[in-house]
DNA sequence: CAACCGTGGCT
DNA sequence: TAGCCAAGGTT
């Protein structure tokens, strides 16, 4: 739920998703689409697919417990290097690098003394933060969720607040002046308006809002472009997002 | 590596 | 206001 998502809308569908489905063979029980529905406009819905399939991969092949395993986590569907550094180091104190936005963003500035961090690189996103997690397992643990934490409340993106900065002393980004981020261009997003996105996003707002197939007449309705309309339900079916039911008929899938 | 994938709050 | 940005992952 994190992924892409701010922790403060995270958080009430958890806790209404737990109770819910407080283990994971609770989620592998039912239909993929409840959880697609559960998700409701958190965002990026293949996540609440990729959720519920590591659910039936975990009850399966891990007899129902989260594995403690970077590598059996990275095998799990979803689950990518985040994640799984996550849950190993957060979920069962094992020693691992973690490194989320937040995180390159403390280390760009505070040790490279940068304003913005370089784009996302495993290799040496991990490096950069091996070389500062601490020798200790639980000393380690307390770093990673340090840091997270420091770059989502004080060393924020926009605004820092580098006066209240716990470390501001030795932020190498505050000893050189706060300079202007100078490297490439970070790619920018496209505008949401008008997008495919827009448009699988009122298809996917539609199938939950039923439980009776969507009809093609109901989608046409939707957007009045037919083409990008078309790629759009082409897409959800690709992902799965959708099934049909019938000729000119779609829910959500349910096996 | 770049593109793609939702939604909503904030400036 | 029109972007920017958010505990990323997959193709």
């Amino acid at each position: 739920m994190l992924q892409q998502t701010p922790v403060s809308r995270v958080i009430p569908r958890l806790e209404e998703w737990l109770e819910r489905w407080p283990t994971p063979a609770h989620l592998a029980a039912v239909p993929p689409g409840e959880a697609v529905r559960a998700w409701a406009t958190l965002g990026y819905p293949r996540r609440a697919l990729w959720l519920h399939a590591a659910a039936v991969e975990i009850t399966e092949r891990h007899g129902g417990l989260v594995p403690e395993d970077v590598d059996a986590l990275l095998g799990l569907t979803g689950i990518g290097d985040y994640t799984a550094r996550a849950v190993a180091a957060f979920a069962y104190g094992h020693r691992h690098p973690v490194v989320d936005t937040n995180t390159r963003r403390v280390i760009a500035r505070a040790v490279a003394g940068q304003a913005e961090p370089a784009p996302p690189s495993r290799g040496r996103d991990l490096d950069a933060m091996s070389a500062l997690l601490p020798a200790g397992r639980d000393e380690a643990a307390r770093f990673n969720a340090g840091i997270m934490e420091l770059g989502a409340v004080v060393c924020t993106a926009k605004s820092p607040r580098c006066d209240g900065c716990p470390i501001r002393d030795l932020c190498r980004w505050r000893a050189a002046g706060y300079p202007a981020y100078s490297g490439p261009r970070k790619a920018v997003q496209k505008k949401f308006e008008g997008s495919d996105r827009q448009v699988r996003g009122l298809i996917m707002a539609e199938l939950r809002a039923t439980r009776h197939p969507v009809t093609d007449a109901e989608i046409s309705g939707l957007w009045p472009e037919a083409v990008q309309r078309e790629r759009a339900l082409t897409g959800l079916l690709a992902d799965g997002l959708a099934v049909s039911a019938g000729a000119g008929l779609y829910v959500l899938p349910h096996e």
